[in-house]
DNA sequence: ATTATTCTAGAATAATATTCTAGAATAATA
DNA sequence: TATTATTCTAGAATATTATTCTAGAATAAT
């Protein structure tokens, strides 16, 4: 942990701040339902898919209503979203501690592949540790809608900004390709991702984890300055 | 064209004839309905999603009844399914022309550089000229499902194997890296379809086809031995 | 020309999401 | 602690949408 973490992981802290404050101690309990309720939905869409699973399961799954289901979200889209945007939340969790401990004032090669690396075993571990999430994030991003989808997108921004910045020192130096920054992205997560969406579907029998180093690897050659 | 198109293209070939001999003229107006479906389906999904266009958008789309719908197709998945199927057929018959005339029989690096670039070259065009049938393709692999799924694998499954077989000449020769089949083809489409599935969603504003280039090298780099 | 088959139509049915009303639990305030 | 306001739970009522079913029209086979 350390001093690093004040204010980004999605900047959630705020919002958080303010929501609690505009339903002063209310919470708690009910919190603790919905996320009871996001728990379960997982595991109800993991196994059947979204469009699979009813309302009615998900009412079983959690010992609750109909009334208590639509109290706490809108409607089973919402449900769904909420899944998608907590998931993200628990993978950027991970990428910080990743990336933020590293050093970005020592402006060596080393440390540029090793920030490129992280971004990598991120990625890897998070997939592996929690497949079922993974898959469902890689398939629902379109649920989010309405406002939560802006302040998704918001939250987000602010922590792609921060990987950025991380990065930023490392590009002026010339240690890293000057690539428009959305390509770069792609070049780092896209193999790893298009790997694990196959092997997370049951259509490549080797784990991902197996190809970590060689997916770290590829991106760092992709990335590096000759 | 040529003499090169024998068999393969998700080895449809057997299958129609096959098809078209158990219902021997049957077909042509019939078929032509299935595709008008097909065709106005996509462009319901792609307004609204599968989940948000109903089977009355369909009917009215194409001018036809809930009867005519259920007997072409079984359920509403199934044409979503059929959608899928359709689309990766038409891939597959771009990705096939640029790869199966370029010469595999010299094997220099720049003919390897070629054919990796090739692959690049098809995913960037076809997702450019398609993009609605991309972003379907791309979120609902999974709708395909039952007799149709088995089918489809193995129809793929064909044409990864020429394409495998293709490439093999110069990973024999040393060309290219000894990486295992899957690896390769996540570094090679996988940058390329994240940036794509970010562009087509509407979150980045530069169209793929301006960094086609970046992305061919990038993949080329990647793999090939130094 | 007759018969069989495939296709179209739309009403009837079934499955499922969503809304609504009443009351229980919990928190806020005095 | 008693009172009041708010949030939460429950399940029946309703609405939406997918699917089935039956009859008849169009097309193909003999």
């Amino acid at each position: 942990m350390s001093g690093l973490d004040k204010g980004f992981v999605l900047k959630m802290n705020e919002d958080v701040a303010l929501e609690a404050s505009l339903t002063p101690k209310a919470s708690s309990r009910s919190q603790q339902k919905k996320q009871q309720i996001l728990q379960q939905a997982l595991v109800c869409f993991a196994e059947h898919g979204v469009e699979g699973t009813t309302i009615d399961m998900i009412r079983e799954a959690t010992q609750t209503s109909v009334g208590s289901l639509y109290h706490h979200f809108g409607n089973k889209d919402a449900i769904a979203g909420a899944v998608f945007i907590e998931g993200m939340r628990d993978f950027a969790e991970l990428l910080k501690q990743y990336l933020f401990n590293l050093d970005n004032k020592v402006l060596t090669q080393t440390q540029a592949c090793a920030g490129v690396k992280a971004l990598v075993y991120a990625n890897v571990d998070w997939i592996t540790e929690q497949p079922d999430w993974a898959n469902y994030v890689f398939h629902h991003r379109a649920r989010v809608k309405g406002p939560e989808k802006q302040r998704f997108k918001g939250d987000y921004g602010h922590f792609y900004q921060h990987i950025n910045d991380w990065f930023a020192p490392f590009l002026e130096k010339g240690l890293i390709q000057e690539l428009p920054l959305e390509v770069l992205a792609s070049v780092v997560t896209g193999p790893v991702h298009t790997y694990a969406r196959h092997w997370l579907a049951g259509r490549y029998k080797v784990s991902l984890v197996e190809h970590r180093e060689v997916f770290a690897e590829a991106a760092w050659q992709s990335l590096k300055c000759r």
